[in-house]
DNA sequence: GCGGCGGAGTTGTCCGGACAACTCATGCCG
DNA sequence: CGGCATGAGTTGTCCGGACAACTCCGCCGC
């Protein structure tokens, strides 16, 4: 007889069963810890260890204050799952570079956001892309901003591939941080409240610069995902003018 | 001025310094939590962090019973490092694979891996390995063994990239589970104790299994590191015969 | 309406402790 | 010499609690 699990194994394998069956869809928010906790008669240590590794296994994204919101039902194999998954690909490019930093990615501040996006008359390459799930349904829009000093690539850009190795083997250079914003500072109520009424459509807001060693932003990938609770608080200048 | 960063993630960074500046050399142990605790003045919680975070950026490796060993100084970028890298690049792609099951990878037992690798007149192909740091100078050594089924990839083996990918494409069969040994149930002492000299050069072993869909050993990989405290404590019949 | 303030709710950090599970060396005994 | 038992040392699991940081919503004043 094989010795039981870890209790926090169990309760992971618990969510992930309820995730798997849709008792708790894409989008929506898992319980709370203490509901959890309360729940299952365990300690919040003991929750928290099974969210941990539910955040690992890429089924849950959790934000202080917000909630542990649901992203995927199964783990992603980490593959292709279409032609135009141009920014999923980026982003399991950077999942892999990011391997280390899986928790603890450092976080855009909106100035040097809007510096990176916005920079008036940079006609930065835009590549809009949308992310399929292996269904074949979209998932998620998705668009990558390319430095114009390295706009050249457009032609090499791969359908399946990680855009930004493209651009390191054509140009010879290298990606030294890979920089995520998922959540930003607060903005004015009036266009958050327009946003959280546009994010019932649009959803939770991504996005992923990649900087070069000299400090040199390459390029940046930002992509909405289709989260109800989720919403995105920043602003772009590139988006409303 | 930017807010201090957590405890964790100074102790991180001081454990991670002194492993980069080789006070922690690859191949030794680092301070235990308990000497930790005491040394830094924090809870052992704290600590544990602050290692788990080491364990995912592949610095450390930790062994229940054992203590915590240095396997890097810096963190891989999970990259191609050399011409012969097989089973490095194989560890990469599982790794990749097997970012869910980062922590609780099951465990062959001795059985199971004496069944996949050593069936008397199985043909299994077998491709040698040498795994380069990015220096160029060894890391550590491998040996695939690849399904007689597929055996028939052999030319299309690459010398970068992943060989069950390849094994995938070429033969329509999908990867399902990849089960990795470190250690493994108690032998023999005599032979254990033989080992343990042995280990003193070859050090710690490693093993994988592919598994697909419908249970069949797609290929397995086993590699010794060169690390000096954690001993292999396991017998593979294929090899003392 | 617009903006700011505040408070309830939620997750993040950190402490302290206890016991279980495992590793490894030692030593005893047949 | 081989095998087993023992025990110290180390990491894994789980509990309980406290406060900090953050999110989000509603209230209120202008």
């Amino acid at each position: 007889m094989p010795p039981r699990p870890p209790l926090y194994a169990r309760i992971e394998a618990r969510l992930r069963d309820a995730i798997a069956e849709g008792r708790h869809p894409v989008g929506s928010l898992l319980p709370t810890e203490a509901e959890l906790c309360a729940s299952l008669k365990v300690s919040r240590h003991t929750v928290r260890e099974a969210l941990r590794r539910l955040v690992d296994a890429g089924l849950v994204e959790r934000r202080q204050g917000a909630g542990s919101l649901v992203i995927a039902r199964e783990p992603s194999r980490g593959e292709v799952h279409a032609i135009r998954n141009i920014d999923g690909l980026m982003q399991y490019a950077s999942d892999t570079r990011l391997q280390i930093g899986r928790r603890g990615l450092a976080k855009l501040t909106r100035e040097e956001a809007a510096q990176a996006l916005a920079e008036p008359g940079t006609p930065w390459l835009k590549v809009e892309g949308l992310r399929l799930g292996q269904d074949g349904r979209p998932l998620a829009t998705a668009e990558v901003l390319i430095h114009p000093r390295y706009a050249a690539v457009e032609p090499d850009l791969p359908e399946r591939g990680a855009i930004y190795r493209v651009i390191e083997q054509r140009f010879g250079v290298e990606v030294a941080e890979v920089v995520q914003e998922i959540s930003a500072a607060p903005m004015p109520t009036a266009v958050a409240a327009a946003l959280r009424r546009r994010s019932r459509e649009v959803g939770m807001f991504f996005m992923r610069r990649y900087v070069l060693k000299d400090g040199e932003t390459l390029l940046v990938s930002r992509s909405w995902h289709p989260a109800e609770r989720f919403t995105y608080a920043m602003r772009l200048r590139r988006q409303d003018t």
